[in-house]
DNA sequence: TGAATTCCATACTAAAAAATTATAAAATGT
DNA sequence: ACATTTTATAATTTTTTAGTATGGAATTCA
């Protein structure tokens, strides 16, 4: 039950990219981000690939390119990015939507009932948080540092 | 985020056990166990070498010994089971509370309160469901069927 | 035009974890 | 004694994770 680094990465990735998107809406630097949180730049290009794909990031490329936040930040939130980076967040197959793996027991199984309960927490959880409201956490954390490296 | 099968296949062990516990208290062989929730009699042994380590069952050894229930099915929930088998259920090892893998960034992290966010409702979700109830909820289900040949 | 920057796509590899199998010993009831 | 059953540990196979490598395509700037 751990999350993948994907996940991880992904949602402090995010996290940067947000903080570090000024207001003149310049995109920022895959290798920024990386250096910023000490993670494999061809890694985390992985990572946003699939980020982009969902839409949660929109590219420019070239010279000056990078990466913007695909919307408003408070329209983010931890669960869109981790369900786009580790599959669902379902415990078990048998309860996921696309509901192919059910097993001969399904119909009697009483176990699934509690799974699906698991499941509801998390997702409700993960997405009680969005980008906006980390952003906030973390500037009134971090009200003394004018610069922000990492996060 | 899955669940590993030594998780599930714990739980649905140790409801099966409870379901099979008669009234004259007999000790349930693991391969009893095994056929009915078609799981390697091997496989379970040491999934139940770690519940017993946990007192979550007792054993009886040699002839007609097999394995009981540690305690009450109304004192052993879900989360008992899980976290014996799982480890813990924490989504990431920074919180928790062997609290040995601290990152350089815990202090600034705003990351990690979600995830310990996530942690307590897992944990709360799967300590909401005892072996009692989940019997309870089985019988409700099934009714009509009088031999219990699996769950 | 051409060089530098940056994203894009795919394939590959090594390490770790998960899942299962194998072997043998110890205890108990008949 | 013998069949049954737990106990313990090791070995093996399979799958997943995490990361690296390579080359290409789009864009900018000089």
């Amino acid at each position: 039950m751990k999350l993948s680094t994907k996940g991880r990465y992904g949602a402090r990735a995010m996290l940067d990219l947000a903080l570090h998107s000024s207001a003149t809406n310049e995109p920022i630097t895959l290798n920024s981000i990386a250096v910023r949180q000490d993670i494999s730049e061809q890694y985390l290009e992985q990572i946003f690939s699939s980020l982009r794909k969902s839409g949660l990031v929109e590219s420019v490329r070239g010279a000056q390119g990078g990466y913007r936040l695909g919307r408003n930040a408070e329209k983010i939130s931890v669960g869109d990015i981790v369900r786009v980076l580790e599959g669902s967040l379902d415990p078990v197959d048998c309860i996921s939507s696309d509901n192919t793996t059910k097993c001969e027991r399904y119909e009697m199984c009483v176990m699934k009932d509690v799974w699906k309960k698991v499941s509801d927490s998390i997702n409700n959880t993960v997405d009680s948080f969005t980008l906006e409201d980390l952003m906030k956490q973390y500037h009134d954390k971090n009200k003394d540092n004018e610069v922000m490296f990492y996060i």
